[in-house]
DNA sequence: CGCTGTCAAGAGCAGTGCTCTCGATTTAGC
DNA sequence: GCTAAATCGAGAGCACTGCTCTTGACAGCG
């Protein structure tokens, strides 16, 4: 359990820490766009420019508390899809667990989902962690269809031509699972994420906001829509 | 035409247009958070302190874009609207129409669809131009069940409780469109700004992107969804 | 003509990300 | 154990930002 073997990598293991919980608390209280390194740095009681030996840019810090938004997210929806027995309930579970994580953290769920800060381009880094649920629910899928549960989705044409060959990248996750239905779970995905931005920013207001009752019809159908039969 | 009678108020009306113009060139160069004041009024030639007597501040300016921004979606999607006759096709181009107006105007559209900028709280203001197109989506429904052209989904369970309140709202706006159609249309409604969102913030790189094809593909899916039939 | 409201300009405040230099301290190699 | 190298925090400074306040000039109206 020993981090570092001298004392200064010690050090500087937990001041990395310490840095990035500081900038979570401002990220947690101001958003991304105004988390400042001087107001970390003052919170941690160092000059400005020492951050600079443990975070090269503003830039590098966001991408650290991108990575961990990612994996504290997926950690939650894969306890969440474990706990469930059935497909279906666990994909919808994940789903709720989706939603309550964002609408709990809402400034990291923006972090990650909503619109890119300014100038920021994401690093290679971010796209192991941010795989994470996707992975667990075209998981689930797989699980279903191995269990006979999944039902191939009626209308749907057959994908063909370059969405045939995209379709192909994903089904290699998810071995026997009609294209059709991933052609759905990526429908899925992206409504999933639509209806929690559409909530979390507001758009909702007006109309389906509060917008519990909303989200628990529109992901039972959803579940429907993949083809997860109901238990 | 007269925008104002004096020779003072017409160049104020100008210069406010220039000084919108400025700053929308600025937000398609920069991004949202990036647009800065200073630099508006560098490219016109004046000094900072004398846009304050246009716009009282920073956010107001971009309460203006914001405005204009929804304007020339709700135009465009409009436009599009009426060329199709049948409400299927019209709502189907619509949606393409939205994605092809988010894909040139990817900043404007991350301003009115996307995060939030920080501390930034829209003003009432942006709601009427803000439901345009929503308004016209559910138009496109109610002109299909006048032609008796809109299926009500089966499977879907009647909305109850709170959220058949919130759908009688919005049927306000539909007269005859079943509960069950307007439920799904906010859920597509979603959808569809969940897709173009993942599209624009790169979260379909490595699986679904280029997207043309699968978006079109999941646009029919969506028209069946909400009970458009094929024509 | 003179008053009033509007205007651009400039200085200034408090804040930002980031760079560079400067001693002090710790680590690593011999 | 001693020295050279690597690392560290501190501080000054640069080029920015949004915004406020004051000042002096000008236009419009009675």
């Amino acid at each position: 359990m020993n981090a570092g073997r001298t004392a200064r990598d010690r050090a500087r293991a937990e001041l990395t820490q310490e840095i990035k919980d500081a900038a979570r608390r401002q990220l947690v209280a101001e958003g991304a766009e105004r988390l400042s390194l001087r107001a970390v740095s003052r919170e941690l009681g160092m000059v400005s420019s020492a951050l600079y030996r443990y975070f090269p840019s503003r830039d590098d810090l966001l991408t650290a508390l991108i990575i961990d938004a990612y994996d504290a997210l997926g950690a939650e929806a894969e306890k969440v899809g474990r706990r469930e027995q059935d497909p279906r309930s666990a994909w919808v579970a994940v789903c709720h667990a989706v939603r309550g994580w964002a609408r709990s953290h809402p400034q990291e769920y923006t972090l990650i989902y909503g619109s890119p800060v300014a100038g920021y381009k994401a690093p290679q880094t971010t796209i192991q962690p941010a795989s994470r649920v996707p992975i667990l629910m075209i998981g689930l899928l797989a699980k279903a269809e191995e269990a006979g549960a999944l039902a191939s989705p009626e209308g749907a044409r057959e994908p063909s031509g370059v969405l045939a060959e995209q379709v192909a990248t994903i089904a290699e996750l998810a071995p026997g699972v009609p294209a059709k239905v991933l052609t759905r779970a990526v429908m899925a995905w992206a409504q999933l994420f639509g209806l929690i931005s559409f909530e979390l920013y507001g758009q909702l207001v007006g109309t389906m906001d509060p917008a519990d009752e909303f989200f628990a019809d529109a992901m039972e159908q959803l579940a429907d829509f993949v083809g997860l039969h109901a238990a």
